[in-house]
DNA sequence: TCCACCTCCCAAAACGTTTCGGATCATTTG
DNA sequence: CAAATGATCCGAAACGTTTTGGGAGGTGGA
């Protein structure tokens, strides 16, 4: 617990010295400089960020906050892993990342902008979150940079990382069709997600540009849920035999129709073809593997989180967005139609 | 922006009694009080968390050290639903969460104490650490209060909390003996790892009291890994056809053996048993899905930081630690032997 | 000799809170 | 009536830094 006090006595010189020697200032001797370095290590001195932080106004920290830091999303580990991402990034640059909780009872007695500013972040990263939370209004109007995942939204202190949803998307499809697929689903998430309507997106332009029909009653809504999913898929499949593929906007729905399927007693992929989207973990793991869009999640936050401090250091960058590639990952759910 | 100084001029009172009264003091006019927070609120003023932590030498923050927040971790998804359960024991009683990456290269500049007193956190929960990492001894030396998970240390300031890893085990074997297997072997994670040591005494405990003789060279190096685990499994399995059911300290390993299983023709369970530990996500979606004992890892991470915080607050808990139960979850990979 | 200009150092203010030790005035008690 | 008590309020110090605006003392040039 020394402070700079105790090193200026000590050493036998000011308070104003030390914290300039310390930080490297060119005023100082670097005789008085080394005796300096080596009382505060003897001291066991390190400094304290927060008075530091009290002073010049800045936290040196960045906020994190995801909609959903629950047991629901350990599933899919997108949460997990691009928090892996922003956390290397961050630390690469020496930012700290707060977590902040945000479940919606909360929410109520603190708002997100006090919470922000009473811990003095620099700047929020936003996850999971949809389009149509009050946060989001509430983020850009009060103007701490901020950086979305998932969410396009660019401003002046608002940047965004995502992948390229609709080729994404197109990719899938276009695999399908190329296979020799005509009747083609979709289950999809629930439309306030971005990463949906581009995912919708993506398959309506691909059928459009195979020349095949885009029929309404194709498209599924799935919730983004495995069980939402397979009832979906359920209802549908049973009544709709000519369909012999289904896309899914998120793998987690495609383990759904999977099990649909099994319900069906559809063979996957000989009497229907699965592809699905986010190449989650799982993924790998079902039987048959599942053929999917893979996102490459940890890159997404380290990208979030890199885009974020260059806006905080002022560095007047262009561009206020990143958006990723995403590759169709073959595995064996995908298979021409009987 | 406004601080307590604004509010004071505008209310036309002192910043001390602005403090008091927001506070929730009994020495000011509750006709004061209403006045002061309606200007406060009028002022749209939150208080200055750094400010305050600063005078009060507490900063309501406690870090979270996982050594690995990486994208390995993303198959068991332990880290992440510890996580989780921290988080939201640590917001129930108005604590946030700074995260600490700690790779180890910054480990070399910056030592674990050091971020902690920089940053003032009054706690930490330090998890995914192996027993003979050098943070270990660091952390007990500072008199940081801190709570480790799956750890077993206790002291002054210090905590733990995990799982009943032997009984847990002794479940799994006698689970494999109740079935009437008689050569079981087990197939173990790292020994510098507390939970292995356990593990294989719950093993050894369970055949030695179904008098069932311990074979040294049943006991395989997994090293918790999922490859090494299928090439030490492989390699056993190909020369000791005896066995029919095999124990893994951790689930991950299961999947490991499964596969070596499939590569020898082992038919599961008809050929051979397989059990795990820890109940990751994946464990439900194996084909067939893996019998496992399960271990309520939010729980884990809720006890960790209630545990911490209630050190924090100084209530004097005469148990610093708290070992939770894990179940036997009954799934397809186990049968009686042929 | 005088002035300008380095080099090295320092005192004091500032950041936004909390809290200690009174101060003021009105009311009750002896 | 004097003294004690109670209800409200306030000034100033403190927390550990950074930074501003100099101040010595020395050197070199005119």
């Amino acid at each position: 617990m020394a402070t700079i006090k105790d090193i200026a006595k000590a050493a036998g010189v000011s308070v104003t010295t030390v914290s300039r020697a310390l930080n490297g200032y060119g005023d100082v001797n670097e005789k008085t400089r080394k005796h300096i370095e080596e009382t505060a290590k003897k001291l066991n001195y390190s400094p304290n960020a927060v008075a530091r932080s009290l002073v010049m106004n800045k936290s040196r920290t960045i906020g994190l906050l995801v909609s959903e830091l629950n047991r629901s999303g350990a599933k899919d580990m997108f949460t997990y892993e691009v928090m892996c991402g922003i956390n290397d990034a961050a630390s690469d640059v020496g930012y700290d990342l707060i977590l902040f909780s945000t479940n919606t009872v909360k929410q109520k007695q603190k708002s997100y902008t006090q919470l922000c500013r009473e811990r003095q972040v620099e700047g929020v990263i936003m996850q999971g979150i949809k389009k149509d939370d009050p946060y989001i209004k509430e983020v850009i109007d009060s103007n701490i940079p901020c950086v979305f995942v998932d969410v396009e939204l660019e401003g002046d202190n608002v940047g965004f990382v995502t992948t390229d949803n609709v080729f994404g998307a197109q990719m899938a499809v276009k695999h399908l069709i190329n296979l020799g697929h005509r009747h083609i689903a979709m289950v999809n998430g629930h439309d306030k997600a971005e990463v949906s309507q581009k995912r919708l997106k993506g398959y309506m332009k691909e059928l459009q540009e195979a020349e095949l029909p885009v029929k309404e009653d194709y498209v599924l809504n799935g919730g983004f849920l495995e069980s939402k999913a397979e009832s979906a898929a359920y209802n549908f499949l049973k009544t709709n035999r000519q369909v012999t593929a289904v896309f899914c906007a998120s793998d987690l729905m495609a383990l759904g129709v999977m099990r649909a399927a099994r319900r069906l007693e559809l063979n996957i992929p000989e009497d229907l073809s699965i592809v699905g989207f986010d190449d989650i973990v799982l993924s790998q793991y079902t039987s048959p593997p599942l053929t999917t869009i893979g996102q490459d999640k940890y890159q997404m936050g380290y990208e979030a989180a890199k885009l974020l401090t260059s806006m905080l250091t002022g560095k007047k960058s262009p561009h206020k967005k990143a958006v990723l590639d995403n590759q169709l990952l073959l595995r064996e759910t995908t298979a021409p139609p009987k």
